[in-house]
DNA sequence: CTTTATCGCTACATAATATGTAGCGCAAGA
DNA sequence: TCTTGCGCTACATATTATGTAGCGATAAAG
């Protein structure tokens, strides 16, 4: 009765990632915990609707959670974090050359 | 008038990314150039019109191309292919770690 | 020629998902 | 008590994905 369901770690990975706003969460997380009415506005104003579906997923799932500071990442979660940063550097020489 | 249009550049890969299965479409051009069919029967056989839909924006974004060959990366997709294989190691301590 | 097979891809009606707005119940401070 | 901020919910509307069928093109085979 495993969360991953004899499913492959990775495509329960990518199943959370794909899903809209997730992605953005956890990026918006990357340097500060931040309350759910902060990470709204962070997110262009995501309905609330919306953000409480990904934040529920992703706390589930052992990335996210929600202290007295706010939500933030879990220990699992910073690992994740770090790789957006990487995929942050990537994406400025990739807009280089497409430019 | 660039295709960035003012959005920093992990804004516009993360709206690309978050799309559904454009992250499973990366995935599974890991290893090999796929035909659209193939490439269906990979993603859980996703309709052709949201298959078609993502590889549209990809290719568009210079992360995929069509060649005789199938679908596949082109050389700046294939960088990011790299940060998938990373994604999927951690995945497996991910699980480990919630089991 | 014509049939068969495969290619990328489209049409279109239905189902699933996200959105926008309003506001709830709770806790802390003034 | 009155306000302020918290996480979160309700619900009707709009957006997006899905499933099924099949088109037009190309190439090989009979």
């Amino acid at each position: 009765m495993s969360m991953f369901d004899d499913q492959r770690p990775i495509m329960v990975l990518l199943g959370l990632l794909e899903k809209r706003w997730a992605l953005r969460v956890l990026w918006e997380l990357r340097d500060e915990r931040l309350s759910f009415r902060q990470l709204r506005e962070r997110c262009d104003d995501v309905s609330p609707t919306s953000l409480n579906q990904r934040l529920k997923e992703l706390r589930s799932f052992g990335l996210v959670d929600l202290t007295d500071a706010g939500f933030g990442y879990t220990d699992l979660g910073k690992e994740l974090g770090v790789q957006l940063l990487t995929l942050n550097d990537w994406s400025k020489r990739w807009a280089e050359a497409l430019s």
